[in-house]
DNA sequence: CTTTAATCGAGACGGTACGTCCCGTCTTATT
DNA sequence: AATAAGACGGGACGTACCGTCTCGATTAAAG
């Protein structure tokens, strides 16, 4: 019979490497956290995810791969995230808040110069491309990460806001610029000729295009 | 590309009483045309696509369907498309041609803002964001398709170059400005815009843009 | 968003209501029982597992249901019973004793032949045939429950044993007949019918396999 | 090519390099036959799954790997099968047609203790025993192949059906018996014993059920 | 009376398999 | 040769359960 304790006999012998469950790629083993989110596997499943992101690997990104990579079961990611294309985005956001830093010299020309132009070195890296390509890519195909790469752009978006209220402040820009627009053009441009990809995105053109804007 | 392979137009021969087929949606049977392109099949299929792109139906758009909804085999669409996407884009691309006009009213500013705002217009109209939608979604899915895409996109700003080199011509816009630029600048805050859809794209924003790009 | 669910989890205050913590589908509240078995959760989970095992519902009969439906944590199951199957053969074992009376009138032929239709109208019962069903197929899957199911018809298997001894013992049998072999083809021939279903299991098949049996 | 008429009798020469699209594990590739069913494929994945099923190897059996196995789609597999079970029983039934001759000495007795003797053998066989059990379960598991297995366990019926059958035709069997019962009652004792395992089902077993049978 | 230890409800976790969807290729039979 | 039809190999998807693990609360027994 079942209810005759069946299970007492083994209650010593756990040898208490019984806590630790997985091995994720670098060997380490993750303990589980009980009834709440595991905040090492979430990060895992991150890492994982800008890891296939950045690096070159046969084949398409797939979610039994960000699982395999992370030691995850898949359905720790679909529990947490509702598509592949959020999980990418988060795990690109985290990224990428570090990636473009916002100048403050006290001139807009030159602040928006330099951030044009480090904007458009960054894309023009062949890891930086291709996060950004996949993940526009599915940002088109599903509406639900549309909405989690405008939130993406956003944060980029302030950034550049930033500079040109500055540049407002100090008087640079006349009070009846749209400042709203002049950003999108920035971005748009960018967005526009890095997607479509037949003009190029270089210094030069960080240039005209300050000259363009802040005319 | 399906677009050389199309203008051998051999509009003639629709009669073929004979054979009949198959039956698409409209209840019409098409007749086989033996070893002759059927034109008729192409149009379908186009019109199946287009008629997919602008109404709401459940489910994915694949390939599968669109045959179904052409009454067509799925090779028929191969053989003459790249890709699922080719067929979209070529389905846009003659439906889309007749859009916006191109004005030419001897006044750049005027011609630009005219031109922006009947852009902006058409895409706010759900048939047509949809349609614009779920092809860039197509395009950034598949190369092949991006590159459809970019052909796609290089008609509407071809047209928008035009307006502005005869503006040029009539000397309102400076020799050093960058007209490409321009355009860009133009398009692209369409796009992010348009994509993004977190501002607006409305008859204020096609003046305001018009006023920044000329000034 | 990822983030947003995990905030909602460690909402601070969980309005703890005392002693008592869950509530059974019977509305009624189990007190916890400290470092000892809880007989209640116990009994909670047999009658659960029989409720789900005896009641059509759509979907599978798993764990998690069981668990939920008995107000309990899947834990409490597996730390008293080794598998699903075990949990179903106990309540099943607890139900099914009283089942079948042992008939004892001193006639072979009129004991066997009592049982035996009594076990064949018992099984012809939506509710034990459902029970049955599902059990064999669980064992049929897991070779550990296997083993609790041939427990589980063991007893059976013993009261009808029993008869036959009687029968023997009184020389209605003779000694050469294997009393195994005769148990075994009763009960061979009930599950064979039970479970393929495709020849019935009435009195009259009761009545011939009786004299079958005792010829 | 291949796509060169390939008649119904490829028989030959199967050593197109052209239209062939696809390995087994045999190296040999398959042909496509257009929108008619492939009849190689079908046999392809029997093959697998009967090679899979009396072969041993780690891990459970499943539809991923008899698809792998054959060299085929899953989804060839679900085009033509309900479930998994539905494919282990055909390709068990086409095999286990040979399995157990049907002697025919003229002597009832005889007869029936050669066919059981040889089932019984067979069934302890350890590849034929894995297959009947992995059968069995899956039967138990899924209504819909429980019903295969039914007809799969006919064809076995219906041989020893006919045995018997012969037999009263002899008048070896008197006319009062209900010969249907009595198959029952031997293939009935056969898969309890089989299945529950607690008792032999050897060469003794098989004469004394025989007597037990033809009393 | 404090500490310890076991139970409980809850549910996240790693993992396996499932059955479905869609892609682009292929062949057949027909025209 | 082009067509309608649709089976095919392949790859990814998202779901269903399994049995394990940890958490925080609860409470009986041990110190």
């Amino acid at each position: 019979m079942a209810a005759k304790r069946v299970t007492e006999t083994d209650s010593s012998d756990k040898s208490y490497a019984g806590a630790v469950t997985t091995t994720g790629p670098e060997g380490h083993r993750r303990a589980h956290t009980g009834r709440r989110r595991n905040e090492e596997a979430r990060q895992a499943i991150l890492d994982a995810a800008l890891r296939l992101l950045t690096t070159p690997h046969d084949g398409g990104l797939n979610v039994d791969l960000i699982a395999r990579e992370a030691g995850v079961g898949k359905q720790t990611i679909y529990r947490w995230w509702q598509s592949k294309g959020a999980v990418l985005l988060e795990a690109l956001t985290d990224w990428s808040d570090s990636l473009v830093p916002v100048p403050d010299t006290g001139s807009l020309r030159e602040d928006l110069c330099t951030f044009l132009a480090h904007t458009f070195r960054r894309a023009g890296e062949p890891a930086t491309s291709a996060v950004l390509r996949t993940l526009a890519a599915e940002a088109a195909r599903d509406p639900g990460t549309a909405e989690l790469f405008r939130q993406f752009t956003q944060t980029r978006r302030d950034a550049l806001h930033a500079i040109v209220r500055r540049g407002r402040e100090r008087g640079e820009i006349g009070p009846e610029r749209d400042l709203e627009l002049l950003v999108d053009q920035a971005y748009g441009l960018f967005w526009y000729r890095f997607l479509l990809g037949n003009e190029p995105l270089d210094q030069g053109v960080a240039e005209r295009l300050t000259d363009s804007l802040v005319c």
